[in-house]
DNA sequence: CTGCATCCTCGGGGATACTG
DNA sequence: CAGTATCCCCGAGGATGCAG
């Protein structure tokens, strides 16, 4: 029975620390739609480059979020895909999603009523 | 109709950017059990420095998520307590909390299936 | 195509001292 | 009591070049 006094700032940093990256909720975006090749995963994200996007993606592997998959052939092929467990962040992220509208909404308020 | 096409890259990150200070989630579990002084939250944090908490309460003043009450007294008296939109986080952080008690159970197998 | 090694920048967070 | 002002450290992330 873990964290019976709901001292809740220990998990809520894991999930933190785990989807926190600069690119990984648009990482997980994509994974989400399905397998995805090194190559395409860094021209859908604008901006990053190969050195960040491998360190995320290590990072993201580590955390038992997503699997990677190297197939044997020349030229190199990687595939990298969410475990069962990775899928269990799309909730999760999709409550980060929601509220966010609302506070981006709740700030252009505060704008315009000046 | 903002964000049609749910890239949800940006609103996801405005909600990290609010809530992934070093201390915010300790600091919105105390408020989210009420109104609380500086020098409270200060001994309710072990570790934290009147300069971080100062800093962090001041970014989620500036967020619209918590409210700072000055009290013209002596010795000064200042009491924070969540906005109304500030309660909004309470479900979002229950569901960071919930995740990251199953990731927390997840790492803990990896480790004794060794 | 995919990835590692190296170097550098920048900002969050910590330590300390002073103040209304 | 509740800050502000300085200074400092460290690690995430970016740029570039080399390699299997």
């Amino acid at each position: 029975m873990p964290y019976e006094h709901s001292l809740y700032g220990c998990p809520v940093d894991a999930t933190l620390n785990v989807i926190s990256g600069k690119w990984k909720p648009q990482i997980l975006r994509l994974l989400f739609q399905g397998t995805r090749r090194f190559g395409v995963l860094q021209r859908s994200i604008p901006g990053i480059s190969r050195h960040v996007l491998t360190t995320q993606l290590r990072e993201l592997e580590q955390d038992g979020i997503i699997q990677r998959t190297v197939f044997a052939e020349v030229p190199p092929k990687v595939e990298y895909s969410l475990t069962e467990f990775g899928k269990t962040l799309e909730p999760v992220l999709t409550g980060l999603l929601t509220w966010g509208e609302h506070y981006i909404q709740q700030q252009d308020k505060q704008k315009s009523a000046t």
